[in-house]
DNA sequence: TATGAATGAGTTTTCATTCAT
DNA sequence: AATGAATGAAAACTCATTCAT
């Protein structure tokens, strides 16, 4: 952690950076259909063989960006579940949905592109690593506020409660419905989550 | 009503159908990416020519697509509706997510294929007709089960209660987990959109 | 000559000139790029089948449609020649000229297709039973006002004559300069290859 | 003049260079309706993409053919306009006509090629820079040589000897007649543009 | 390492032509 | 005879990927 990088490590890294910010912007003005190896490198300012230097393919690129997103929001995804464990219940969930959904729209614009531009392929949910991320946190969260609950019962809530508060900070974050006030939207989805995961 | 169909009407139908089937075959086997105009000819049994005598473009294909399997849908949900109106609240939303997610079932391979590989472009939402009839249902059933609610609060549960219904049905129809029952899961998903909609 | 013609064969000449007509009308509006058996039998009013009954290919179509509109200028022609033989040298010239120019311009939009739209394979010259036609009157003239040029310079004046003449009239009457008089034309080109044919 | 290039410049001056030759064989052996931009590339010995590097579409390699062929026929033409204006009128007419006459065998395939096969669209002439370049050298000769014309008049015959020496010049250059000399029909064209314009 | 010209398989789409009805 | 649905070869053009420099 923290270590020194080489003189090659650190131009390898810069390289990759512009890469991926390149990609970014391609497909925020120019779609995935848009998007061309061609046009990232001419984007990125670099040449189309350097891009094959540092990424595999095509698909090795918009990997790495949806990795690299997601990096970033897992980094306070899981901050904020840890202050969130001393939390009573209900604010417990309120807190990791203020923070994903402001994690997103940090990201507003990538997110988007990877949301709305990126086909999935095989794997159905946009941003993997962070249900994972949620799901480890809702399970640990359900044994501690709610050991009430059957085994089967409780994986049936968690199921639940993971794709309602993807898909809601998702909507919230990069669909706000005009005259909707954004936290009580979040108040709301936390109510939700609450009752569905605690309540007998 | 029961009309009949001349024989050049059948045989036209039957083109598009086989058409359209083949497109739902190829989208499944081998994503958006893989699906070429030659390809769907090929796996509908049919020369490309005839592909572009019953459809305009690539692009009108996949909209034929989308549309019939959207219609499909949204009969079995206005039906469900239709019936859902006698019933207690949460008994009409249970009645309302059963069958939508039957209705997401029974077309598991194209919707997986319309959710999982088609890059949605502007619109975030898979199926915007289903998001449209439902958030209508959704409306009303406010209306009459919740009239407590403020014009803002409503709005904003409603917004809510939208994205949770569409993306649980979704997600029970298209990836149940292994070991859990899916009538649960309706059920869960029904207790939570009750709580969430009509709760002070 | 002026023979009967069976039923069979007036249903099949109709076919054949609404044919050759919709392959004018499709030439003036679409151009040659434009002009696809499909759509010729579409503004016919007619299958391609039918088409393909009363011509080989799309060739055979544009060959015929050529011949055709040959045929009726050469109609004129021929008697302005016959005509001519009797006159004075220069006006023999000018007779000629003149009816060449006013049966081009009656078939303006056909032969304005043909000449702007249709490429001319092996042959270069646009309408080629016209030249053959006038070759031979000029060959007549020459031996008839000229008989003293010896026969390869007789030649020379014929070959340089039949260009100038042709190429004369499709200008005069297929793009006839803004605010110069047509017929001072006419009058300049007889005068040029009066000149140019019979002075010594 | 004599500038150096680099070996990039050169290798795409060379693959240009290499194209256009292919381009004008493909048309010279298959007519312009055979002319794919497959085909050329293959008869390049290059791959369509390289030919898509260096050209836009099939369009612009036609173009620039056209307008490479038309340059170098242009330059011939200026030098001889340059030195015809100290000859005598007859004379200079002479000199512009074999050198154009003698310019356009040189490019023989592209010239026959473009006037056989390509069909020309709205505009009529063949070789439109070469005409405009005659029309302002017909037009100079006019006001010097024969200044007793009248406008009008003036008008009437630059217009007529325009297409009688385009005409005649592509005549020759394309379709020499068998047992006619050539320089023989160059003098009478002279003799016959000399009557045409400047006599009253 | 970086470059970018070159590649060529693959994509969408058209259209002359055929043939079962 | 007439029809027009069906065909499929071929056209224009793109783009992920390679490799000589």
């Amino acid at each position: 952690m923290g270590g020194r990088r080489s003189p090659a490590q650190d131009r390898s890294r810069a390289m990759v950076d512009r890469l991926l910010q390149a990609t970014t912007r391609v497909l925020a003005e120019r779609g995935y259909a848009g998007l061309s190896t061609n046009r990232v490198a001419a984007a990125a300012g670099v040449s189309v063989g350097s891009l094959y230097r540092y990424f595999d393919d095509k698909d090795d690129l918009v990997r790495e960006l949806r990795v690299r997103s997601t990096a970033d929001i897992l980094g306070d995804l899981t901050a904020a579940m840890s202050a969130a464990v001393a939390l009573p219940t209900r604010d417990a969930i309120h807190q990791v949905l203020a923070t994903l959904v402001a994690a997103l729209q940090r990201h507003r614009p990538l997110t988007s592109a990877l949301v709305n531009e990126v086909p999935l392929g095989a794997q159905s949910n946009v941003l993997p690593e962070v249900e994972q991320q949620l799901a480890q946190f809702t399970r640990m969260f359900v044994a501690v506020h709610a050991p009430h609950l059957a085994p089967a019962e409780a994986e049936a809530r968690i199921y639940l409660a993971l794709g309602v508060a993807l898909s809601t900070c998702l909507r919230i974050a990069l669909e706000p419905p005009a005259g909707v006030d954004e936290g009580r939207l979040v108040d709301l989805a936390a109510d939700l989550l609450h009752a569905g995961l605690v309540l007998p």
